[in-house]
DNA sequence: TTAAGTGTTGCTCT
DNA sequence: AAGAGCAACACTTA
Protein backbone atom coordinates (compact mmCIF):
# COMPACT_ATOMS: atom_id res chain seq x y z
CA UNK A 1 0.00 0.00 0.00
CA UNK A 2 2.69 2.72 0.95
CA UNK A 3 3.00 3.99 -2.78
CA UNK A 4 3.64 7.59 -3.56
CA UNK A 5 -0.13 8.93 -2.30
CA UNK A 6 -0.28 7.02 1.48
CA UNK A 7 3.51 8.17 2.18
CA UNK A 8 2.36 11.66 0.72
CA UNK A 9 -0.63 11.19 4.04
CA UNK A 10 2.06 10.26 6.39
CA UNK A 11 4.27 13.25 5.64
CA UNK A 12 1.54 15.36 6.70
CA UNK A 13 1.47 13.46 9.51
CA UNK A 14 5.07 14.23 10.58
CA UNK A 15 4.75 18.02 9.78
CA UNK A 16 2.26 18.09 12.67
CA UNK A 17 4.90 17.48 15.02
CA UNK A 18 7.59 20.29 13.60
CA UNK A 19 9.34 22.06 15.95
CA UNK A 20 8.61 19.01 18.70
CA UNK A 21 11.43 17.84 20.73
CA UNK A 22 11.84 14.01 21.45
CA UNK A 23 11.65 13.37 25.35
CA UNK A 24 11.92 9.79 24.67
CA UNK A 25 12.67 7.56 21.67
CA UNK A 26 12.29 3.69 21.10
CA UNK A 27 13.19 1.70 18.44
CA UNK A 28 12.18 -2.58 18.27
CA UNK A 29 15.86 -4.14 18.36
CA UNK A 30 15.91 -6.14 15.56
CA UNK A 31 14.59 -5.81 11.53
CA UNK A 32 14.29 -2.62 10.07
CA UNK A 33 16.70 -0.16 11.27
CA UNK A 34 20.27 0.24 10.05
CA UNK A 35 23.81 1.19 10.43
CA UNK A 36 22.78 1.19 14.24
CA UNK A 37 21.91 -0.69 17.32
CA UNK A 38 18.37 0.00 18.50
CA UNK A 39 19.85 1.57 21.58
CA UNK A 40 22.31 3.82 19.87
CA UNK A 41 19.95 4.88 17.08
CA UNK A 42 17.11 5.80 20.01
CA UNK A 43 20.02 7.68 22.21
CA UNK A 44 20.45 9.83 18.91
CA UNK A 45 16.98 10.43 18.44
CA UNK A 46 16.58 11.55 22.17
CA UNK A 47 16.73 15.46 22.51
CA UNK A 48 16.22 16.06 18.63
CA UNK A 49 13.73 18.77 17.31
CA UNK A 50 11.55 17.32 14.50
CA UNK A 51 11.94 19.80 11.80
CA UNK A 52 10.75 19.86 8.07
CA UNK A 53 9.20 16.86 6.32
CA UNK A 54 9.91 15.75 2.88
CA UNK A 55 8.94 13.20 0.46
CA UNK A 56 10.93 11.57 -2.67
CA UNK A 57 9.03 8.81 -3.85
CA UNK A 58 8.14 6.34 -1.29
CA UNK A 59 10.72 8.00 1.24
CA UNK A 60 9.90 9.65 4.68
CA UNK A 61 12.60 12.20 4.91
CA UNK A 62 12.13 14.03 8.30
CA UNK A 63 14.76 16.47 9.08
CA UNK A 64 16.23 16.39 12.73
CA UNK A 65 17.35 20.06 13.59
CA UNK A 66 21.29 19.36 14.62
CA UNK A 67 21.15 15.70 14.02
CA UNK A 68 20.76 14.60 10.60
CA UNK A 69 17.49 13.49 9.12
CA UNK A 70 15.22 9.94 9.79
CA UNK A 71 14.71 8.23 6.32
CA UNK A 72 12.01 6.03 6.66
CA UNK A 73 10.65 3.77 3.91
CA UNK A 74 6.90 1.62 4.49
CA UNK A 75 7.74 -1.56 2.49
CA UNK A 76 4.44 -3.07 2.07
CA UNK A 77 2.39 -2.14 4.97
CA UNK A 78 4.01 0.32 7.44
CA UNK A 79 2.22 3.68 8.59
CA UNK A 80 3.11 6.48 10.60
CA UNK A 81 0.66 7.74 12.95
CA UNK A 82 0.79 10.68 15.43
CA UNK A 83 -0.82 8.76 19.06
CA UNK A 84 -2.74 10.72 21.81
CA UNK A 85 -1.16 10.88 25.51
CA UNK A 86 -3.86 8.39 26.24
CA UNK A 87 -3.94 6.72 23.39
CA UNK A 88 -2.61 2.96 24.32
CA UNK A 89 -0.26 1.27 22.08
CA UNK A 90 -0.80 -0.65 19.24
CA UNK A 91 0.05 -3.40 17.57
CA UNK A 92 3.44 -3.35 15.68
CA UNK A 93 4.88 -0.27 16.70
CA UNK A 94 8.60 -0.54 15.47
CA UNK A 95 9.45 2.91 16.34
CA UNK A 96 8.44 5.77 18.80
CA UNK A 97 9.01 9.46 19.78
CA UNK A 98 7.37 10.59 22.26
CA UNK A 99 6.76 14.59 23.22
CA UNK A 100 6.44 16.53 26.11
CA UNK A 101 2.56 16.48 25.69
CA UNK A 102 2.55 12.37 26.01
CA UNK A 103 2.09 12.23 22.74
CA UNK A 104 3.82 9.78 20.06
CA UNK A 105 4.73 9.81 16.35
CA UNK A 106 4.72 6.21 16.40
CA UNK A 107 6.38 4.01 13.22
CA UNK A 108 4.16 1.41 12.32
CA UNK A 109 5.70 -1.66 10.25
CA UNK A 110 3.99 -5.39 10.73
CA UNK A 111 5.83 -7.24 8.42
CA UNK A 112 8.81 -5.89 9.19
CA UNK A 113 9.98 -5.29 5.61
CA UNK A 114 11.18 -1.69 5.49
CA UNK A 115 13.86 0.55 6.72
CA UNK A 116 14.42 3.41 9.46
CA UNK A 117 18.08 5.04 9.14
CA UNK A 118 19.68 7.99 10.17
CA UNK A 119 20.98 10.20 6.69
CA UNK A 120 22.98 13.08 6.90
CA UNK A 121 20.12 15.21 4.82
CA UNK A 122 17.45 14.62 2.46
CA UNK A 123 19.44 15.40 -0.83
CA UNK A 124 22.47 13.28 -0.24
CA UNK A 125 19.83 10.74 1.13
CA UNK A 126 18.36 10.30 -2.28
CA UNK A 127 20.86 10.93 -4.36
CA UNK A 128 23.01 8.00 -2.57
CA UNK A 129 19.98 5.87 -3.25
CA UNK A 130 19.96 6.62 -6.97
CA UNK A 131 16.23 7.39 -7.02
CA UNK A 132 15.17 9.06 -10.18
CA UNK A 133 12.82 12.46 -9.80
CA UNK A 134 9.43 12.36 -7.91
CA UNK A 135 6.64 11.46 -9.84
CA UNK A 136 5.06 14.85 -8.82
CA UNK A 137 7.80 16.67 -8.96
CA UNK A 138 7.01 19.63 -11.85
CA UNK A 139 10.41 18.30 -13.69
CA UNK A 140 9.18 15.18 -14.27
CA UNK A 141 7.37 16.09 -17.54
CA UNK A 142 6.50 14.48 -20.62
CA UNK A 143 9.98 14.98 -21.80
CA UNK A 144 11.34 13.03 -18.66
CA UNK A 145 9.13 10.24 -19.30
CA UNK A 146 9.47 9.86 -22.84
CA UNK A 147 13.34 9.83 -21.72
CA UNK A 148 12.62 6.82 -19.42
CA UNK A 149 10.48 5.06 -22.03
CA UNK A 150 12.71 5.63 -24.97
CA UNK A 151 15.34 3.06 -26.11
CA UNK A 152 13.90 0.49 -23.65
CA UNK A 153 12.11 -2.71 -24.56
CA UNK A 154 11.02 -3.80 -21.02
CA UNK A 155 7.37 -3.28 -20.07
CA UNK A 156 6.22 -0.25 -19.27
CA UNK A 157 5.01 -1.46 -16.44
CA UNK A 158 8.33 -2.39 -14.96
CA UNK A 159 10.05 0.91 -16.21
CA UNK A 160 7.01 3.17 -14.38
CA UNK A 161 7.54 1.23 -11.14
CA UNK A 162 11.66 1.29 -11.43
CA UNK A 163 12.52 4.50 -8.54
CA UNK A 164 15.75 4.91 -10.10
CA UNK A 165 14.13 6.19 -13.43
CA UNK A 166 11.13 8.09 -11.11
CA UNK A 167 10.58 7.93 -7.81
CA UNK A 168 7.09 6.79 -5.87
CA UNK A 169 4.70 4.48 -8.60
CA UNK A 170 4.44 0.64 -7.19
CA UNK A 171 2.28 -2.12 -8.17
CA UNK A 172 -1.14 -0.49 -7.64
CA UNK A 173 -0.59 2.81 -8.71
CA UNK A 174 0.78 1.10 -11.78
CA UNK A 175 -1.83 -0.54 -13.02
CA UNK A 176 -4.25 2.39 -12.17
CA UNK A 177 -2.08 4.99 -14.60
CA UNK A 178 -2.15 2.18 -17.34
CA UNK A 179 -5.71 2.02 -17.19
CA UNK A 180 -6.54 5.53 -17.47
CA UNK A 181 -3.94 5.62 -19.75
CA UNK A 182 -5.33 2.72 -21.94
CA UNK A 183 -2.09 0.92 -22.33
CA UNK A 184 -1.30 -2.53 -21.73
CA UNK A 185 0.91 -3.38 -18.78
CA UNK A 186 3.24 -5.05 -21.47
CA UNK A 187 3.42 -2.95 -23.51
CA UNK A 188 7.54 -2.09 -24.55
CA UNK A 189 8.97 1.00 -23.80
CA UNK A 190 9.50 2.00 -27.07
CA UNK A 191 6.45 0.99 -29.23
CA UNK A 192 4.59 4.19 -27.59
CA UNK A 193 4.15 7.09 -29.77
CA UNK A 194 4.00 10.88 -28.71
CA UNK A 195 0.22 10.64 -27.86
CA UNK A 196 0.49 7.73 -25.49
CA UNK A 197 3.69 9.05 -23.95
CA UNK A 198 1.59 12.39 -23.26
CA UNK A 199 -1.51 10.50 -21.91
CA UNK A 200 0.76 8.16 -19.74
CA UNK A 201 2.29 11.15 -18.19
CA UNK A 202 -0.93 12.96 -17.74
CA UNK A 203 -2.46 10.17 -16.22
CA UNK A 204 0.39 9.30 -13.91
CA UNK A 205 0.05 13.18 -11.81
CA UNK A 206 -3.69 13.14 -12.48
CA UNK A 207 -3.60 9.19 -10.82
CA UNK A 208 -1.70 10.27 -8.14
CA UNK A 209 -2.62 14.01 -6.95
CA UNK A 210 -6.30 12.29 -7.19
CA UNK A 211 -5.21 9.47 -4.94
CA UNK A 212 -3.37 11.92 -2.55
CA UNK A 213 -7.12 14.34 -2.39
CA UNK A 214 -9.09 11.15 -1.25
CA UNK A 215 -6.99 10.30 1.42
CA UNK A 216 -5.01 6.84 0.46
CA UNK A 217 -4.03 4.69 3.14
CA UNK A 218 -6.36 6.10 5.28
CA UNK A 219 -9.49 3.74 6.64
CA UNK A 220 -11.82 5.14 3.90
CA UNK A 221 -9.42 5.72 1.19
CA UNK A 222 -10.10 3.17 -1.32
CA UNK A 223 -14.11 3.96 -1.00
CA UNK A 224 -13.73 7.82 -1.57
CA UNK A 225 -11.61 7.27 -4.87
CA UNK A 226 -13.54 8.12 -8.06
CA UNK A 227 -15.76 5.47 -9.75
CA UNK A 228 -13.56 5.66 -12.42
CA UNK A 229 -11.04 4.30 -10.90
CA UNK A 230 -10.12 0.40 -11.23
CA UNK A 231 -8.59 0.49 -8.43
CA UNK A 232 -11.97 0.22 -6.50
CA UNK A 233 -12.31 -3.30 -8.28
CA UNK A 234 -8.83 -4.40 -8.42
CA UNK A 235 -10.37 -8.17 -6.78
CA UNK A 236 -10.83 -11.30 -8.51
CA UNK A 237 -14.18 -10.60 -10.87
CA UNK A 238 -13.96 -7.38 -10.64
CA UNK A 239 -15.06 -5.08 -13.56
CA UNK A 240 -13.83 -2.59 -15.30
CA UNK A 241 -15.44 0.93 -14.95
CA UNK A 242 -15.26 1.92 -18.18
CA UNK A 243 -16.47 -1.34 -20.44
CA UNK A 244 -18.35 -3.29 -17.53
CA UNK A 245 -16.01 -6.15 -18.58
CA UNK A 246 -13.91 -8.43 -16.52
CA UNK A 247 -10.38 -7.68 -15.29
CA UNK A 248 -7.70 -9.60 -15.91
CA UNK A 249 -4.28 -10.40 -14.30
CA UNK A 250 -1.04 -11.32 -15.66
CA UNK A 251 1.79 -11.82 -13.47
CA UNK A 252 5.39 -10.88 -13.85
CA UNK A 253 8.35 -10.89 -11.53
CA UNK A 254 6.29 -12.06 -8.89
CA UNK A 255 4.03 -8.96 -8.98
CA UNK A 256 0.37 -9.83 -10.37
CA UNK A 257 -0.97 -6.82 -12.55
CA UNK A 258 -4.99 -6.18 -13.10
CA UNK A 259 -6.03 -4.79 -16.09
CA UNK A 260 -8.75 -4.45 -18.79
CA UNK A 261 -8.45 -6.82 -21.51
CA UNK A 262 -10.72 -4.46 -23.41
CA UNK A 263 -9.91 -1.06 -22.81
CA UNK A 264 -5.98 -1.61 -22.25
CA UNK A 265 -5.46 -3.05 -25.97
CA UNK A 266 -1.63 -4.51 -26.66
CA UNK A 267 -0.38 -2.74 -30.05
C1' DT B 1 -5.28 -27.53 8.94
C1' DT B 2 -2.33 -26.14 5.63
C1' DA B 3 -0.72 -23.64 1.90
C1' DA B 4 -0.62 -19.92 -1.03
C1' DG B 5 -1.20 -14.93 -1.62
C1' DT B 6 0.45 -10.04 -0.51
C1' DG B 7 1.36 -3.39 -1.35
C1' DT B 8 8.51 -3.43 -1.41
C1' DT B 9 13.22 -3.88 -2.29
C1' DG B 10 17.64 -6.07 -3.14
C1' DC B 11 20.21 -9.93 -4.20
C1' DT B 12 21.74 -13.82 -7.32
C1' DC B 13 21.56 -16.25 -11.51
C1' DT B 14 20.68 -16.56 -16.30
C1' DA C 1 19.74 -5.06 -20.31
C1' DA C 2 16.37 -7.32 -18.21
C1' DG C 3 13.88 -11.29 -16.60
C1' DA C 4 13.06 -14.90 -13.00
C1' DG C 5 13.34 -16.53 -8.47
C1' DC C 6 13.96 -15.82 -3.86
C1' DA C 7 14.29 -13.82 0.80
C1' DA C 8 12.87 -10.77 4.48
C1' DC C 9 8.04 -10.91 7.62
C1' DA C 10 3.25 -11.50 9.55
C1' DC C 11 -0.97 -11.70 8.35
C1' DT C 12 -5.32 -13.03 5.41
C1' DT C 13 -7.73 -15.97 2.24
C1' DA C 14 -8.71 -20.26 -0.21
Amino acid sequence: MPELPEVERFRRVARGCAGRIVRRAAAADRGLLKGTSAAAFARRLKGARIGTASRHGKQLLIALSGAGCLAMHFGTNGSLQLLDADEPEPRYVRLSLAFADGRRLAYLNPRRIGTVELAKDARSFIAARGLGPDALDRRFDRKAMAAILAQRKRDVKSILMDQELVAGIGNLYSDEILFQARLHPQTPGDALDRQQIARLLAATKRVLKTAITCGAGSEQGLERLPREFLLRERRRGGHCPRCGGTVATLKSGGRTSYYCPTCQKRR
